[in-house]
DNA sequence: ACGAAATAG
DNA sequence: CGTTCTATTTCGT
């Protein structure tokens, strides 16, 4: 039985298969982080990269820098191997004159070419380092695994295919030619020219086809005497690699055009020579999007797309409380969840189904069609329960998106319907690695002191300010907000800019029809706004940056229109003070927050 | 910012 | 349902 089978076909090739209809990831993904997170707990720099549900990559080269230094040359077969960097006594012991795990090409090459003692000495250590977090893994976690051993992502994700499904591989020198003495060959060229083309990672499906083209269909002497393979739809990396004149140049315009990735020709040429710069990726604590999708064999009438719009909604709601929710450790409160990130935009996507052709086929068409909106910011709103946020964003945010996807009422069928939340906005960090995000962080947490203390605008901000506002008059002062009384503390200039980015991202959060924003103290007993003690922030959104306003450039003409005391409305729920033009957007914050 | 395409598991 | 559902990256406008 294979992945993606029909049914049928399944059924056919296993008559008593059981199916189950639907499925549930959740705890997929648990599984999944949980793995992630052990791996992500051994290294050093936080270079830990996920791919898919089950695969990660890790760059361990400080770890293996470590543990290299620590060698004794006289006597390295009992070595010991140091997982941290301040604790001598945490590691295993091993022997670094072998290797761990199956090694790439087979043992029956004779090694002893002294080749690039320095990278084998490097790869040895990360053979038992794999082997260490594998067998830690099974024993902890009761995973098998499979892992490759090399220099950069590509070949060691292709080497760790050898030995699968619960074995380790490692390249071995000599990587590259000019590192040999002599005849030898670069097990890099050996190992990766045996790959198909289409097999390499990077080079998907339609790249293969397009060097494939290129390299069977030229004229036919070449063509007839396919001298490669038993097949002709087989084309391997060497048969790219030796064509007559390849090279990047001639890969960029196979591949290149519109829309191609610049430089693609250079880094496809780099990929079947084994060189692949790529960082592994650190560690990133929210998804970029969350989506969810079904298909379709008939969707054509508004009734069921709504119902289904509804389905998908109510999922995605439930996966944006399982994956952005965290638990508030904030002693104070009991048992309260906080957002760790807002998405800012929703998106729907639809995949009509291709109209017949003239002779009744179908012509294969998988293109998605999507439009996006700002995400409204009432679905943040635990107060009301999932089913009402869920028709309310269907109603406000995409019945009118799905509108401008399918201007006819009628004459359509998609195939398949997605919902997506992006532009994912972290909020205040969680606990306090940091000194400044804890203390804003909590102070806004809480709503009632956040409606206490400050109050966010609407209001137009003079352009003629932004420039030469200069950062650093401000930079080495934070409000403390805990304190009874105003004070001033010392911060760097990340403190600063991480202050700024937290009070952004809340303010956004609790109002998101936000343009230019002022976030400005206020003294609730008097109901006045306080301007003289405290710096103000001008957020601008879609700018980079916040940007600090100092107290002197505050005292310039444009304020002082609101001196001017015209028409100031009173709010009826909270009592707060603001010009008229500003109640709109205020009503908007109180409906949103309660 | 928005929308499409390519890639991968 | 002419492979499903999900996620990331890159490009053009």
């Amino acid at each position: 039985m294979k992945k993606l089978q029909l049914i049928t076909e399944a059924k056919r090739t296993c008559p008593d298969v059981i199916i189950v209809l639907g499925e549930e990831l959740g705890r997929f993904r648990n599984a999944s982080k949980a793995l992630y997170n052990f791996l992500e707990s051994f290294t050093w720099s936080g270079k830990v990269e996920k791919l898919g549900f089950d695969e990660v990559f890790m760059d361990v080269t400080d770890i293996v820098d470590f543990n290299q230094a620590l060698l004794n040359p006289n006597n390295l077969q009992q070595s010991f191997f140091q997982l941290k960097k301040d604790d001598m006594t945490v590691g295993f012991p091993y022997d670094a004159t072998t290797l761990a795990g199956h090694v790439y090409p087979q043992p029956q090459t004779k090694l002893d070419q002294d080749v690039d003692q320095n990278l084998t000495i490097r790869l040895i250590l990360g053979s038992y380092l794999a082997q260490y977090l594998r067998r830690n893994l099974d024993q902890e976690k009761g995973y098998t695994s499979t892992v490759g051993i090399s220099t950069n992502k590509l070949l060691s994700k292709l080497v760790g295919n050898m030995n699968k499904p619960k074995g380790q591989t490692t390249l071995l020198p000599p990587y590259n030619v000019s590192d040999a003495i002599g005849t030898v060959e670069s097990n890099v060229t050996t190992f990766i020219d045996s790959h198909d083309i289409g097999k390499i990672p990077g080079i998907g499906f339609k790249m293969a086809q397009r060097i494939r083209n290129h390299v069977l269909s030229r004229a036919p002497d070449y063509d007839a005497g396919l001298i490669w393979g038993e097949t002709k739809e087989s084309v391997d990396v060497r048969d790219v690699r030796l064509y007559p004149s390849m090279g990047p140049e001639i890969l960029e315009q196979i591949l290149g055009g519109s829309g191609a990735e610049r430089g693609i020709g250079g880094k496809v040429w780099g990929l079947i020579n084994g060189v692949d710069d790529t960082e592994v990726q650190q560690a990133k604590k929210v998804p970029t999007q969350i989506s969810i999708e079904d298909s379709y064999i008939r969707l054509d009438t508004i009734p069921q797309v709504l119902k289904e719009l509804r389905t998908l909604t109510t999922s995605l709601v439930n996966r944006m409380h399982a994956d952005l929710l965290e638990d508030d450790d904030d002693p104070d409160s009991v048992a309260t969840k906080r957002w760790v990130a807002y998405p800012k935009t929703v998106r729907l996507s639809t995949r009509p189904r291709p109209p017949l052709n003239a002779d009744g086929t179908r012509s294969r068409m998988f293109s998605r069609i999507s439009r996006s909106a700002p995400l409204p910011g009432f679905v943040f709103n635990l107060k009301v329960g999932v089913d009402a946020t869920v028709e309310k964003l269907v109603q406000e945010a995409l019945v009118p998106m799905f509108r401008r996807l399918h201007t006819q009422p009628s004459g359509w069928n998609l195939s398949l319907v997605n919902v997506c939340v992006t532009n994912m906005v972290e909020a205040a960090s969680a606990d306090g690695k940091g000194s400044s995000g804890r203390d804003i962080g909590r102070m806004f947490r809480r709503q009632e002191d956040f409606l206490k203390d400050w109050k966010v605008e609407d209001r137009d901000v003079p352009p003629d300010l932004f420039p030469n506002v200069n950062k650093g008059m401000i930079s080495n002062r934070r409000l403390n907000l805990d304190e009874e009384t105003t004070t001033y503390e010392t911060l760097d200039a990340e403190e600063i800019s991480n202050l700024f980015e937290n009070m952004k991202n809340e303010a956004f959060a609790n109002d998101y029809n936000s343009k230019p924003k002022e976030i400005i103290k206020t003294d609730p007993s008097a109901g006045n706004e306080v301007y003289d003690s405290l710096p103000t922030y001008v957020l601008l959104s879609g700018s980079e940056d916040a940007i600090p306003l100092t107290q002197t450039s505050f005292d310039d003409e444009w304020m002082e229109e609101d001196d001017e005391d015209e028409d100031k409305e009173t709010c009826e729920r909270c009592g707060a003070i603001m010009p008229s033009f500003a109640m709109a957007a205020h009503e908007r914050f109180h409906d949103y927050n309660g």
